[in-house]
DNA sequence: CTGAAAGCGCTTACAG
DNA sequence: CTGAAAGCGCTTACAG
């Protein structure tokens, strides 16, 4: 029976007309060859003013676009970056994740999104994940990845850059403050308002931020002969900042000001110290933030804050990633964005103090 | 001179050492055909179980992982999804690409991130980009597309659910709350709270959900006999909600309640009336906002709020995706998730009123 | 400037 | 179960 090849094999026989539309459709409706196409869609190809007018008529007659995937495959660039997050919750990072996108946006990239939890074993697999979609870079914001998985990328030619996080085993590109630095000039600035002892909520311990930042606390504080003399884990999680707080509030000898390592957490404390425990802030008890974030300047809460400023950090790892996609094996850098102490009113003792004493 | 040829063409004669890892090399070490390697990574393809183990012993070794992007020229599916996105520092949002993203990363896909401004002509090349990407489905978040661009997604065969957002004209599906029974609702409340002049702060009047909210707030006062004697435009823009609030605070006959379009404004407006007017909420003036977003329940705030359940939302348009992926030129759905007013002190008349009544 | 052709890394009927 | 081969949609030397 000669009808029995009706059915086309859906691999080797598809017609023209099933679905997608390539550059040989739009080749064919304008009377030029596919490569002339293609040429028309390559920045700095050469093509006569009469082709590629033919060209674009026949594409926005039949709505073509190029295939970026089908692209990649022979360029070898994707012209898609991997980000991988954890804390979302932190307003931190969704306001990092609009500004990278935008500005990658420009520059004809996107963010392709990986939600990571913060331990380390877990980010190895999302990053493999990662790999196959054969990005162009990676991007890992308050994440660490292992030294093993850095190599495997760095071997592979796929640039990380690490965002708000440093890790100095792994030679990996990155963009932070000065957290060491921060620490330190809160507890200058503590110490300067005339308060005498000090508390501090960390966050993570796995996490370089919180690292640096209560070790230059606990500097800055040496250097004047202070110390520590409350400390709790609130893990740069709400619940557990909540937690913390609660600790505080029933520890026998609270500190009259408190550093907390970032201003999620920080904001937290601040309501459970005033709303559950009755305590006014900064008159019983300062507070110190970190990362600035837009509801430290609230009115309700006044946070004094160490600023990151999320735009210069995100303008900083462009270049870097800019720099190591363009450049293969270049060495990586460590760069450190400049930061600010903001002093708000939730620190502010002098204000108060000082025109008692006069 | 026979050294002229040296330089290797960059296309054609690539050698197998430069970079990638192929399935080629897979096989050459494994010992088995390339076509072996394939399936060994394919599900449900057929391989036997020694085949299947020298493939992966080799792949370990080599570090290989498929080319997604070469797969999905073959197989339609990308597994990329795109997101397009506005409101960023609308707290609901990054919350909802959070979950977003981690239910579509247990599915095996992955979102690509665009951001738009809320706009409608700058969306429509915001997607034609992402069609570039061959993205098996695209999520808009809070923007609206225009119906040719709706028009052309459906025949490319894309399906597009819209999330927090509705458009009649449009056959597209979408997952919202029934902002129109919110609206209603929050009317309803602040009566029985009794009051008796309201106010209303509008967000961007191309939202449906702006629209809708205002409608039904409206109409649950006028079947009471109430109307909105003051009125002001935020844009959903803190920087706007700010001068609204001052609008508000100025004008001659401030209402007695307010309902703000969403909590992101909402919050902003608190502080200004608080803080910058010396009015007391809910004493002077009552606020409800929309979204329920977790600073609406801060301490600080107790902002009455009406909830969109996030999760649920994101479940529903996983399943919308899902259907629409799976199933080709299905009809479009519109899905109301339930939504539920969450009384806080910032509207509780009665609590302290009724005390002085009795 | 232009077309024919090879090939990017993969999947999948086909025929053993 | 397995290998040889075609082809997804494109870019890019090559030779006119």
């Amino acid at each position: 029976m000669p009808k029995q090849q009706e059915t086309p094999h859906r691999l080797h026989t598809k017609p023209t007309s099933s679905g997608r539309i390539t550059s040989y459709d739009v080749a064919r409706l304008a009377g030029v060859s596919q490569s002339a196409v293609s040429r028309v869609f390559t920045d700095g190809a050469s093509a006569s003013a009469k082709t590629s007018a033919k060209v674009k008529q026949a594409a926005k007659t039949l709505g073509y676009r190029p295939n970026r995937l089908a692209r990649s495959l022979l360029t070898g660039r994707s012209y898609i970056v991997g980000l991988v997050v954890a804390y979302l919750d932190n307003y931190f990072y969704p306001d990092v994740l609009e500004k990278l996108s935008k500005s990658l946006q420009q520059q004809g990239y996107h963010l392709l999104i990986f939600m990571a939890a913060q331990t380390a074993d877990n980010i190895d697999n999302v990053v493999e994940e990662i790999l196959e979609y054969q990005v162009d870079a990676i991007v890992t914001a308050s994440v660490a990845l292992s030294s093993e998985l850095a190599d495997k990328c760095q071997s592979a030619g796929i640039p990380i850059v690490q965002f708000n996080r440093i890790q100095e085993q792994s030679h990996l590109s990155s963009v932070t403050t000065d957290n060491f630095q921060g620490g330190r000039e809160i507890a200058h600035h503590l110490i300067t308002q005339g308060y005498q002892s000090f508390g501090y909520i960390a966050g993570w311990e796995g996490a370089s931020t919180q690292r640096d930042r209560e070790a230059g606390f606990r500097s800055g504080l040496a250097e004047y002969g202070f110390d520590v003399s409350f400390r709790a884990v609130g893990n740069f999680r709400t619940e557990q900042a909540h937690e913390a707080a609660l600790q505080l509030v029933n520890s026998k000898n609270r500190p009259r000001a408190l550093f907390v390592a970032n201003d999620a957490m920080a904001l937290i404390i601040m309501d459970v110290l005033r709303h559950k425990a009755g305590l006014a802030v900064p008159d019983d008890i300062a507070v110190v933030g970190y990362d600035d974030t837009s509801p430290a300047a609230w009115p309700s809460y006044e946070l004094t804050s160490y600023s990151q400023p999320a735009d210069v950090m995100v303008d900083k790892a462009i270049e870097l990633l800019m720099y190591h996609i363009q450049n293969d094996q270049t060495p990586s850098r460590q760069v450190f964005v400049p930061g600010e102490l903001k002093i708000r009113n939730s620190s502010n003792m002098l204000a108060s103090k000082i025109s008692e004493r006069e």
